[in-house]
Parts: structure tokens; sequence; C-alpha cells
DNA sequence: TGGCTTTTTGGCAGCTTGTGTCATAGTGAC
DNA sequence: GTCACTATGACACAAGCTGCCAAAAAGCCA
């Protein structure tokens, strides 16, 4: 169910998705922009689950059959650009300095970035101005921290337990999350990506001088 | 309704609460810790309402005339702390260096932990490993850090929808995210307060020292 | 003590989210 | 065209949560 496509039958090798998944992310796809734009007219507790599957032409049934819950529907592409963007560390070079692989994964996450800037604010607002979906986009964050703490560890040489990769993945998960902030903020005046770029250099960067270098101390 | 005692009927003159407000304060109290114990006993979900009210002798439409939520229920003790001590902020002397208010404020808060260890770890465990719950507790977290940003940004001579701000509440506010999740990990071993300090050090100390003395560039 | 006012509580009815189950319709493979 | 698998819809149902109203309890005043 959770696997994608593995005997593809045509000769191109790339990812080829069988009709029906492909057909399944469409109407994955149609139920989101539906319902997305149900919250944004309504508002996400006006708008019952009933409301979106028959806006959407579907059974409640079959909303959960797409879809997790309410929260999901919003939050599950953000969860997965963010994993995909910070699993793309592991592709990078082992002897890269830490600060250059965090600046290509900042390029993968901006590659995913949807060009559509009016309905990613949209969805922003949306989200940080409803307290559950809030608490549900921090999670998403810590998400991503988990991930970067495994490749915090094997770059600082140090287990996951520690203090280090503790700190530098809560750290960068924390400059995302500001910068979200800001974006939203500033009614996207300045360039997501840019935001979380400064925020690195100045949140992340310090402390990786302190510890990539010369230390070797206790914690 | 959310008004302290107006009048004290009794001589004394500090936070007389009246009998009724005393009352209700046991009852929640009550209800709390019966539905702690019924947490840990069965797991957070496999815990009614109705079964809490049960074991705390009150029907289940009282139950939410004290908590909002079943989720309130185990987030709101620790929400009204550290919204205490990061209060605790506006108390102190306006020129003092930001390091020591926070150094202050981490004393305010270390008052108000509570003494039962093993309770409070229990707590931690139960709600770090709950979905639901774990963006509850970082929701509870980023509230806190919004109380701080006013302070920061006070203390900063600027708007707090500027960087700096921004950047030092949420850099304390991970700190402490970051020394609960080890203090949880380490089953307690370490000092909680410990912990949060020597984050606070490394995290925000190099940020507000780049910042509270030369700096006066852009951002 | 007795009566009045306010608060607290319980019960009920109802809505919404989310899940299990089963029958049915659609689709792809051969 | 048949067979197997998947998607869908239609229940039924548990649990969280809210509004409403009546009854009980608690404080208050004479």
């Amino acid at each position: 169910m959770t696997q994608a496509a593995k005997k593809p039958s045509s000769a191109s090798e790339a990812v080829v998705e069988s009709v029906r998944e492909r057909r399944r992310a469409r109407t994955r796809d149609d139920i989101e922009a539906t319902a997305l734009g149900l919250f944004l007219e309504r508002g996400y507790g006006a708008t019952t689950i009933e409301d979106i599957a028959e806006a959407a032409l579907i059974s409640p049934r079959t909303f959960f059959r797409y879809f997790a819950s309410k929260e999901d529907l919003l939050l599950a592409r953000g969860r997965d650009k963010m994993a995909l963007a910070a699993r793309s560390l592991g592709e990078r070079p082992p002897h890269e300095p830490v600060m250059d692989s965090l600046r290509g994964m900042l390029g993968v996450f901006a590659a995913l970035h949807s060009t559509d800037r009016d309905r990613e604010l949209a969805w922003m607002r949306l989200v940080t101005t409803t307290p559950r979906l809030a608490a549900g986009f921090l999670e998403m964050v810590h998400g991503m921290e988990l991930v970067l703490r495994d490749f915090m560890a094997l770059r600082l040489g140090v287990e996951a337990g520690h203090r280090r990769p503790r700190l530098v993945s809560a750290a960068v998960g924390t400059a995302f999350r500001v910068a979200a902030e800001m974006w939203h903020d500033s009614d996207g005046a300045e360039e997501m990506t840019v935001l979380v770029r400064e925020n690195v250099e100045t949140l992340v960067a310090p402390l990786l001088e302190t510890w990539t270098g010369p230390a070797r101390t206790s914690c």
C-alpha cells in the first residue's frame, strides 16, 4: 500500500506511477484544493468533513481514506516537504562543512516550495491562526529536527543523545520556524528562503563554529 | 468569573481566595491527580472522559467545567508555570543585563517546579510520547516565547516584529524545550534547571553578545 | 432559622471527528 | 470475458465536546 510502483510496465525507468496511483494522487489533490477553498471561505472550524466531502464529490468515509484527519489534510504536504529536505542531507559528501550541507538542504527545500505565493501565504495564515493547526505546525518542524539530529550526531561525531546535535538541530528548526513567522507577518514581502538562510547564519553558524573546530571538551 | 476575590472579608490582605474558589481549586486538583493516575495506568488514549469522571466522582459534563479538553487537563498547569515565569521578567530592573534577567526567570521557574520528581517525569513521558500532547507541549513553549518576545523587543530597543527579539525569544524557548527533552531522556538524572541554564548559556548568550554591545546595524 | 440569590452540578440531546465492517462498483491483468 | 484487487459508499458506533435547562448546593442577609 505504501510502496511505489515496483515493476514499471513501460520502458522508461524513472518514477513511473501506475494509473491507479496517479488517479489517487489527483483525487487527493482535488480534495485538498477543495477543502482549502472552503477553509479560506468559512474558516477551518466552521467547515466540517461532511462539507468537504460534499464539495469534493466524495463520501465522508472516503475522505478518511485519503487523509488521516482534518488536520492532516493541511499539514501532510508540509510535513513531506520538510522530511524530504532533511533527508536530502544524507546524500551530501560526508566531509563537507556542516554549514554547506545545510545551505544545500535549503536549496532542496526552496525547489520543493510552491510557486503560488498567495496560496502558500493563505495556507500559512490558516495554519498559524488556528490553535490546533499551529500546534501541528510546530510538531511538523519538530519532526524535521529529529531527522536533522541524527545527521548532526554523525557529523559532530557524537551520539544523538548528546547536547550538541540536539541543540544544533533544534536551532535549525527554530531558524525555519522563525523565518516562516517573519515571512507570514510581512505578507510574503521578503523571500522565505532568504529569511531561513539568514536565520541559520545567525543562529546556527556561531553554534557550529565553536564545536566543529577546536571543541572536544565535556558534553 | 475569571477575576480573583476582590473584597477580602478577613483582615489579611494577601491573596485571599473565597471558600468557593478554594473548593473549586481543590476539586480541580483532585480531577487532575485522578486522571493522571488513570493515564499512567491505562494510557492517555485508552482513558475516556467518562472513566475520569467516574473515578473523580463527578459527572462527565462537570469535567468540562474544570478543563477545556482532555488535553488541557495535562497542559494547563505547565502553561501557567511558563507564562508566570515569563511574565516575571516584567518586574526586573530595566537596565539589568538581559542574560541576568533570564537567569532570574529560570529561578522563578525552578521555584514553581514541583518537588515530586517522579510525577513530573511521568508527566513528561506521557506528554512527549502521545503525539497530540507533544504538539500541545510545543505550542505551550511557543506561548512562552510570545511573552518573551515583547520583553526582548523592549530590552533590545526594537519592535517585536524585528528579527532580533524573534530569534532571541525563540532561542530561549528552544533552550527550554531541548532541556526538557534531555531531562526526560536521561530519566531525570540531571537537574532540569541546570540543563536549561546550560542551554541558555550556549544558545542565547552568544546571540545576545553580538547584539547588546556594538550592534546597531540593519535588521 | 428561614428565605433569597448565585453558583455548581447533572442529565440530556446533539454535533463532529474518526474507525470498523461489509457489500458493491470499478479497474487492471491475463 | 473472467478473475482478482482496489476504491467507494453506507451503515453503525465510540469518543470528545457544547448548549440548554432543571435541580441541588452554597453563600448571604435578615
